[in-house]
DNA sequence: CTTGGGCGGTAAA
DNA sequence: TTTACCGCCCAAG
């Protein structure tokens, strides 16, 4: 059994979670950042211990299960680009769910930084 | 801005 | 066991 913390310090416990060790890792690395700040996919990298596999943490959160529950819309390029999002709304949805948690982008979709 | 090479995990073939 | 696919990254031009 995996536990998992939100930004809101919730402890969820998951049961049975479907998955690959290297997922379970990704995932459980991200339910740790919290609302307002956001890690590049090469963050989330370095921090499992495996600095060359930003492109694979990107394929393990376009396959978070659990998307009301894990925040993969934090996780963002290291150039400070968007990326991409799988949920419903794309990175429209993305864009606005990082707005709300008081970010802001300029007309390129770039996270400006204060 | 573009391109081209490198990268690692996964699912499907 | 290979292959193809990616929500990536980095250096050059």
């Amino acid at each position: 059994m995996e536990v998992f913390k939100n930004g809101k310090n919730f402890a969820i416990a998951i049961r049975n979670v479907k998955g690959t060790d290297f997922q379970k890792r990704v995932w459980s690395e991200i339910c740790k950042i919290e609302i307002g700040n956001v890690l590049t996919y090469q963050d989330i990298a370095r921090n499992i211990g495996q600095p060359k596999s930003a492109r694979a943490v990107a394929n393990a959160c376009g396959k978070n299960p659990y998307l009301e529950i894990i925040p993969c819309h934090r996780v963002i390029r290291s150039d400070g680009k968007l990326g991409g999002y799988s949920g419903k709304g794309g990175v429209e949805r993305k864009k606005e769910l990082l707005k709300s948690e008081g970010l802001k982008f300029n007309n390129d979709l770039k996270l400006i930084l204060n």
